[in-house]
DNA sequence: ACCTGAACACCGTTCAAGT
DNA sequence: ACCTGAACACCGTTCAAGT
């Protein structure tokens, strides 16, 4: 009857920022960016629809705040000690890690321009780190972006399925077996890879690409 | 009288999936995903909504399609002559200025898994690819999976700010101004980079990863 | 200052009815 | 077979009204 019930029946909801953050934050959670609705996060908080308008001027403004709290509390801070290429692959794997645990976190994150505290953030860290590893500012600027583009790029497609609803293992098998009963004489490839098109961890594929672009960054700094 | 308004008032719309691809298409091109409405798509065509769910089960479908055709007539035949890292680089190049030529095309392209004969063949060029480049099948999987998501993720990035209405340069202007007003203790790279971050053609911020990318999948198929 | 009631102008989708 | 009329259950957002 008390902290349980409050939520959804307290007797004076007193709205706030945070409150109404960590609310969204639950309804992504369960039914991801499209489910996302200003009267479902209301009902999340016992409250009406209209009340959210006095601290959110617009849906908008609140799935930009999501986007910045959703890299919140992201290790920025790297022992410096380590190397920069350790530092790079780490912290990306931290971000890919994080993305990928909230539903349809990087939809949330695609397709906007986010300038919260965290990524501003997450992105002086990153650039630090290149600056560090002895890149001129338009190459810290360019290889720092396209570090992150690769990093929210990958789950976006990774969770492609998730975010339509099917599971990832049934829209894997159905992609495996779309490729495997190709035509052979057009697609001699896609059917030989239907494997290893669809199989391996989402971790291990992204380690690959983010490997590659880090060797090809090193090579850019020797050159 | 005739062709042109016939569109708009034609006696007999005939309805068929090509004519309403094209029509969702000029939406699209003109009003961007948020405005592909299945309403606006048949005031397009002279139609009442409804028809239109006699040729697509659902607005999603429709979507899937248009994924699809927007990267038909890539090319995918290379002169064998070209070596792969040309090959790589131009097709990659095609692909991003198809993405960019369209409004939202990439945001159209991603969160869905597409598998429409345009993507296949695109698939299936880019495996050829990595095969004749001499990587083995796991690795010629992952690694053009790692071109085409940084390839899709940086046009996403890029056209943000024109999806969300605002001019690319006001954006821009507005983030340059934004990074270079924050306070230089805790973010001395993002104020000493304000320009580097925010200038530069897409094209050329976009060969930069690409290129350190192909240099990298290069490293790994010496090794 | 902060929240509610009630409405507005939209959506995607369905389905009986027309032709 | 193909299209329309009319409705259903939703949206985001606004605004006068309450407290």
């Amino acid at each position: 009857m008390t902290s349980s019930t409050q939520r959804r029946r307290g007797r004076k909801p007193r709205l706030s920022q945070p409150l109404i953050v960590g609310a969204a934050m639950r309804v992504l959670a369960r039914d991801g960016l499209d489910g996302l609705t200003i009267r479902g996060i209301a009902a999340e908080l016992g409250v009406k629809s209209a009340s959210l308008y006095w601290h959110f001027p617009t849906r908008d403004a609140l799935v930009d705040r999501l986007a910045d709290e959703l890299i919140a509390g992201l290790p920025t801070e790297r022992a410096t000690t380590a190397d920069w290429r350790t530092s790079l692959r780490d912290g990306s794997c931290e971000l890919f890690r994080r993305l990928t645990s909230v539903r349809d976190a990087a939809r949330v994150r695609s397709g906007r321009l986010v300038t919260g505290p965290n990524t501003l953030r997450w992105m002086e860290a990153g650039l630090d780190l290149f600056r560090r590893a002895g890149l001129n500012e338009v190459a810290a600027a360019y290889a720092s972006h396209a570090v992150h583009v690769y990093t929210v790029g990958f789950v976006l497609f990774t969770a492609a399925p998730l975010s339509a609803g099917a599971s990832r293992e049934a829209a894997l098998s159905a992609a495996r077996g779309a490729f495997a009963g190709l035509e052979r004489a057009t697609y001699p490839n896609l059917v030989a890879m239907a494997g290893p098109l669809t199989e391996g961890a989402p971790e291990t594929r992204f380690l690959y690409g983010l490997d590659r672009l880090i060797d090809g960054i090193a090579l850019d700094r020797t050159t």
